[in-house]
DNA sequence: CGTTACCGTGGTAACGATACCATGCTAACG
DNA sequence: CGTTAGCATGGTATCGTTACCACGGTAACG
């Protein structure tokens, strides 16, 4: 593979003077530039952005670690984050952590081995573990799609209590009686807040039978899992709330084979669609737009609804 | 950034020690193993892999580029490739090209330049520049879910055709007289395959009129117009063929915006399910498992009628 | 005309790690 | 006991590029 020194000496000039013209980093005459281009053209040199991210000390890549790409959420938000980064030069890792704590370490090391130039995370559970890495790498973090018990990353994320608070209405205006939430884990923030909106909604509505709160995973076999619970509760529930798209799918699969129709026999809404998410991916774009600049340390938050601002 | 001569030095040893314990690449003996290993701890010494790959020449890193991982097939593909190369220890960059040439050799070239071990491809076209570029700078490649007029590359694809001509014979069996295929771009080999396949079940059933053939793009609005286009033929038809996931989202809504019931007035099938790409994904595992070892120029085609054999 | 200022170009030393070769030392063996 | 083998460790060069500094030359300016 020819180098930079090829290229230089068949042009008959310095390295540097051929990295000046390759980069656009320096004044250079028309005569030697042209010189230059021609030997470029005539050995077929590309150059070695390894090389020269270990002397500038950029790699122009960022990675994006979500729980599970395959979320029709997420790949949306990586779609969009893509797009940006594309636009401004970068490339894009993709992790997927699957929620586990013990992989979303694992990789964020990788990614600081990698001298990755930033890291969007959406953390396990809290990522406390994950976002101490970058902040001892000094490598910029930005908190996806969770909110933070202690502000330790600036956070981009769509408003789950909200959504989950505007479904509950939903049901309750059209009167339904007995409901049920079907939620992800526990301390996944998402998770608490999408239950947490959704009895806010329902307490506001004095029902005769409380709402039921399941627990589980993000997960369609969870969703199956709990649908059977929730329906086997008595008073049987009316309206199930399914937290994401895979609870909901699991939930549909779980009335199609007990029979139950939807929505004669029970209402069934969720919080999934990628509509949820739509803002959240212009944000993204606009964070990396930012990103480019010097670095992502300063990321400015733009929306106070949907975002939460950076601890001091 | 603590660097390994900061730990050498703190160690009391050769910078070349501290790597034969970081990459348990050599000798080294238990005391002197216990030291370095405190020193790691304690100044936090994370490995460079940029200098790394400098001189290993690896960088442990391979790309997947495909036209748009918002395709649930794609990104079911692409979960698969990032779990088998995470097994591997590899990271994976996904870049999207929306079948435009010019961004397909784009990326192919920021890739080479990152001196990315390996590169998955899913041709725009045919791929022929971006093919070249990669053997130029002899990096691997493997062309995935396309077929290639050159065997030009290894190719590990799904099987369009056959399923196409599956479909079409579901639509025969079920008495359907009057058909249409909305199909991809032409050159597309799985947009003209999946029309090839289609027609050719049609043909064993000599049907009163020919088959409609439409060709658009991959894409929901595309889509909608080949649905409108189609339902306003006449005979009209009583089956519609998507090929693509996409582009049957744009025909149903189409349909509902034209209000035509399906399948009560108009029957659909789409060549869309993720099913369609399991095998494929499972494939592309293995790929990578080989992958691993020297390099991928040496992968093994298993399934005859699912693969194409690179050219000798 | 002397000074300042910039343009165009090059030399050299990093960046952080590992490949390669060398060396001292202990253990095993006949 | 001498020789061989191999373990444990280190020195140095190198991967390909760019940062930093230096330097000659020309143009502008008072």
């Amino acid at each position: 593979m020819p180098t930079i020194v090829d290229v230089a000496n068949r042009a008959g000039v310095a390295a540097i003077t051929v990295s000046r013209v390759v980069n656009d980093s320096g004044p250079v005459s028309k005569q030697v530039r042209a010189r230059v281009e021609q030997a470029i053209a005539e050995i077929g040199y590309v150059p070695n952005s390894v090389a020269r991210s270990l002397r500038s000390k950029r790699t122009d890549t960022i990675a994006l670690v979500v729980t599970d790409m395959t979320n029709p959420f997420f790949t949306t938000v990586a779609r969009g984050v893509e797009d940006a980064a594309s636009d401004a030069g970068l490339m894009l890792i993709i992790c997927n952590t699957d929620e586990r704590d013990a992989d979303e370490q694992r990789y964020v090391r990788m990614l600081l081995q990698r001298q990755t130039d930033g890291i969007l995370l959406v953390p396990a559970r809290q990522g406390v573990a994950a976002i101490e890495q970058c902040r001892a790498h000094a490598t910029p973090v930005v908190v996806v799609d969770r909110r933070l018990r202690q502000r330790a990353a600036d956070v981009v994320r769509g408003d789950s209590r909200g959504g989950a608070f505007e479904l509950g209405q939903l049901l309750v205006s059209l009167g339904h009686t007995r409901t049920a939430v079907l939620s992800g884990p526990r301390s996944v923030s998402t998770a608490d807040d999408r239950v947490a909106g959704f009895l806010q909604a329902l307490a506001g509505a004095r029902q005769p039978d409380p709402p039921l709160v399941f627990r589980g995973a993000y997960t369609t076999e969870s969703g199956r899992v709990m649908a059977r619970q929730a329906m086997s509760a008595t008073p049987r529930p009316t309206a199930l709330f399914a937290a994401n798209n895979f609870i909901a799918i699991g939930v549909l699969q779980a009335l199609e084979e007990m029979n139950v129709r939807v929505p004669e026999d029970v209402a069934v809404v969720a919080f999934a669609g990628v509509e949820h998410g739509l803002g959240l991916v212009e944000l993204l774009e606009e964070v990396l737009a930012d990103l480019r600049v010097p670095a992502f340390g300063l990321v400015v938050h733009r929306l106070a609804d949907v975002v939460q601002q950076p601890g001091p």
